[in-house]
DNA sequence: TAATTTTTCCAAAACGTTTTGGAAACAAGA
DNA sequence: TCTTGTTTCCAAAACGTTTTGGAAAAATTA
């Protein structure tokens, strides 16, 4: 059906050796004849059937991506934003973007990374959502797979990521929350597992330390991530009898609903209750009330660590490896009414 | 560094014939080599290497999906959730998933579909976002290249596709406003050469006619299915003269977007101004007030929609080719206060 | 003119599987 | 014993590229 490039080269009456050069740009096939095999092959549809090259090469030409499914109806728009960084940045180098889905830590995940990195599949691997002690850091160190991470783990030894400085930036968190008068601020968490809530708790202590406020084990709850996660948590925090005056959401999903739930507490937000979370997703932007955040370039970052992948896997070392962003402050009314 | 097929022949001394149909289940080897085989293959780690098996089966156990980035920084939880659930349904069939990027309607993404086909990188693509008259339908038929669509397009022909009968449903929605006293209803559509503008305005104005509310083309007025987009297309709205007391998004976000709109307006959404959306996405149940909507079961379509591509792939028949599913209509305080 | 270099091409060998078409060994039936 | 099946294995031929290591032809230099 499609034709192969021995077809070509029986209509050129020409080696397949020497299609073969002329389409990748050797010099060592004159001009004229490369501009009547280039031409001739564009008539005919020609394209180099992938698993054949992929196969000589011993390369795929390929990055994969896991995507941390924690429930069926995933719907969370950091990978979107995510992916899409991925895939135009994977696209316009002429890479493809393989993606898949496993729920983190489960047997079906290793499985997954096992079957990409044996069959080679992929040339390198984009990992998000650090776990603090990551067993896919070792396990891809250990199979000389290129990789890179978006935020680091305690493992994290010399392979490339870019970190966004959460732990700064939660701490200048609190101190907004301070200057406003707050006292008794609350922290709707993570799975304790997570590097993010590590990181993003330790600013928030430190926000504390640096107003004096003494750290209250009461005020941190654990969410999971999720807008149901962030309302059931804020839920439970706000029944209790010294209920807090701010709430910041480990990201802004868990925020928008710890807002929901201090509305249907009758709770003004902005005025009664300060809620704050992280990411910058557009969500807190059109929230009601528009949402205090700290604003993370996921889609540049994104590219970025496609970028830096491909320079691994092009074996070129890299200027920057390990580069720290410092996510940017962007207070609304739902801590400033 | 990873064993291939022949090492593991070697160290069983058995011919790689038979190690291939030892792990592939023929029936023509005995069962205690057979056991000895896969014994040994899993003590080595041995995979098979995917190029080598694409390039032999002339198949590539892929599937594809283009998703539609109309600005660098997308956030549509529509899309992570689609993803989602074709990544969960693939993997569990063992294929791979590969994603890329591209502006609807621009060459890149013409090439991206040339590129992905004649390479034979995928054995099928799915298809959402529709156009009216969508190229690709008979770019793929032509191609003969597998393929199934969330929804249909007007040149749709005999490709399986699962649609949502949002034309009964966005009906449904305005029966529902009328219902609440309602008679100037706006309408916040998406581009006209979008298959799912034309079926939702078409269900718009049934639900018009049934009611004898004459069609007014003053309500209805185009976003481009952002929040942002809804966001200004009901400040338009607000701004005239006589301005509508429900507003209808073509899809939830559009909707979430308009109510911010609303808010500033001053309005109280519920009581002086009516939205409602089309999704059913998770914000839609979070924000303030929750919103009206139609919901649709985009992980389960998703999954569905690879099983009959894979079906379609290995040359079975459907039961079912073609799927009509109605939206379920969730009544919220943003219509119902 | 002869020797050398440069240009332009190509045959054949990979890459690592799966599949085809047997062949050997053994068992069963006549 | 001879024939006919069964069972179990395997050598060799694909699949469609890229790469290696020349070789012929043409151009240049001596």
């Amino acid at each position: 059906m499609t034709p192969t490039i021995r077809d070509v080269a029986k209509r050129l009456k020409l080696s397949i050796t020497t299609v073969s050069r002329a389409l990748d740009g050797y010099d060592d096939v004159a001009e004229e004849t490369r501009e009547r095999v280039i031409r001739v092959a564009r008539e005919m549809g020609y394209v180099p059937r992938g698993a054949a090259r992929q196969l000589r090469r011993r390369r795929s030409e390929a990055i994969g991506y896991i995507l941390p499914t924690i429930q069926p109806r995933f719907s969370d728009p950091f990978f979107s934003e995510f992916i899409a960084g991925l895939g135009d940045e994977a696209a316009s180098n002429n890479f493809d973007l393989l993606v898949s889905t496993a729920p983190p830590g489960e047997a079906a995940e290793q499985l997954l990374y096992e079957r990409w990195t044996h069959s080679r599949r992929v040339d390198g691997m984009a990992l998000s959502r650090m776990r603090r002690n990551d067993w896919r850091v070792e396990f891809l160190s250990g199979k000389k797979l290129p990789f890179v991470t978006m935020g680091r783990s305690l493992n994290s030894s010399s392979h490339p990521y870019i970190e966004v400085d959460a732990r700064s930036g939660f701490a200048a968190l609190v101190g907004h929350l301070v200057e406003r008068g707050h006292r008794r601020i609350a922290f709707i968490g993570a799975p304790p597992d997570l590097m993010l809530q590590s990181v993003r708790l330790e600013g928030y202590r430190d926000g504390l330390a640096a107003a004096g406020i003494p750290f209250d084990a009461k005020l941190v709850v654990e969410g999971n991530l999720t807008r149901q996660g962030g309302y059931e948590a804020a839920r439970r925090l706000l029944a209790t009898p010294d209920p807090p005056s701010a709430i910041i959401g480990i990201n802004d999903l868990t925020a928008i609903g710890a807002m929901r739930a201090a509305h249907e507490k009758g709770l003004a937000i902005g005025r009664d209750l300060a809620v704050a979370g992280y990411d910058g997703i557009e969500d807190a932007e059109h929230s009601r009330p528009p949402l205090t955040t700290l604003n993370q370039p996921v889609y540049e970052i994104a590219r970025r660590l496609v970028k830096m992948l491909l320079a691994l896997i092009a074996n070129e070392s890299l200027a920057e490896p390990q580069i720290l962003l410092q996510p940017e402050l962007i207070i609304r009314e739902s801590t400033s009414p």
